[in-house]
DNA sequence: TTCCTAGTTAAGAATCATTCTTATCTGAGT
DNA sequence: ACTCAGATAAGAATGATTCTTAACTAGGAA
């Protein structure tokens, strides 16, 4: 999800039967922004505030909820004490540090082929599977460096 | 790990450098016993209070924050809000169904092994790998009945 | 355009999960 | 049994999230 008009984002909660407030364009504005960081609800309040004096947090916490409920946005489980959110809804998975809590991104359609094929060889009974994903903890060796994923050639 | 006696507690306990106290072994054990159900720290609390009315929550927390810390307890991540304990510290994978909440183990080796095979082959910089784990998130079709995983014959 | 209303929001109280503080207690080595 | 570093109970403090309610607004109807 990048760089979306006001007018686009507008049309898109429209059809998802949402009215097209104000505070719920600035929101999911914010979490596109914010693409990558997965944010929690208090960074997206503290990013919003300074333009917008009068959103409250409360509303913040519901329109994520909102917005999560209709598939518009992704919960990212973590291991840390606050939900965090993220706009890429396709499957992707994320590389936790415990050290920073920082959350990386890692998209793979390679891992992501192996692993649709994995479960279609697999019946999960009683289970409407949504989607997938994989989480690798570990810890930063630098923390001041980033984490990156490259393939190996053999 | 499964039915261990109070001794053999005591003793993993003593070798992990921590005192053998009477509510370790109890929190350890019930950790154990409710192997499966991936308590929170509240479920551990309520289950203990009966037989030990005296065991304080806040120890019930310290407790298992000490065992993830000495690797005999694993944290499983969630989409929920609160944290939850696994005596499982092997490599294995959870399906989550957001609308009972419950936490199913699942462990194949077989995928186990594809993912070795495929992270071995990937490089991952500035980071140091200290385990992974697999999420199937969807919901409960019959939400009285079990989740289940098998084969399918090709 | 103006009116109406169901749905939305702001503000703050309430709740829930977790951590912190401190005085007291206890396991285990001597 | 004695000692004391480490562990515990109790409850206060903090942080994250949800709830409540009165006021507001988007968007359809008149």
């Amino acid at each position: 999800m990048q760089h979306l008009t006001r007018d686009e984002i507008r049309q898109s909660l429209t059809e998802c039967g949402l009215k097209a407030t104000h505070q719920r364009i600035v929101v999911l504005e914010a979490v596109a922004e914010l693409h990558g960081s997965h944010p929690t609800a208090e960074d997206i309040f503290q990013r919003l505030r300074p333009a917008n004096p009068t959103i409250s947090l409360g509303t913040v916490y519901k329109t994520l909820d909102t917005f999560t409920e209709t598939g518009m946005l992704r919960r990212v489980v973590s291991e840390g004490g606050s939900k965090r959110y993220d706009s890429n809804t396709m499957t992707h998975s994320h590389i936790y540090c415990s050290k920073t809590k920082e959350i990386v991104d890692f998209e793979d359609k390679e891992l992501e082929q192996l692993l649709i094929k994995f479960f279609s060889e697999r019946q999960v009974e009683n289970f409407e599977i949504k989607g997938f994903s994989i989480q690798l903890t570990g810890c930063k060796v630098e923390p001041d460096k980033k984490i990156s994923i490259t393939r190996v050639s053999k």
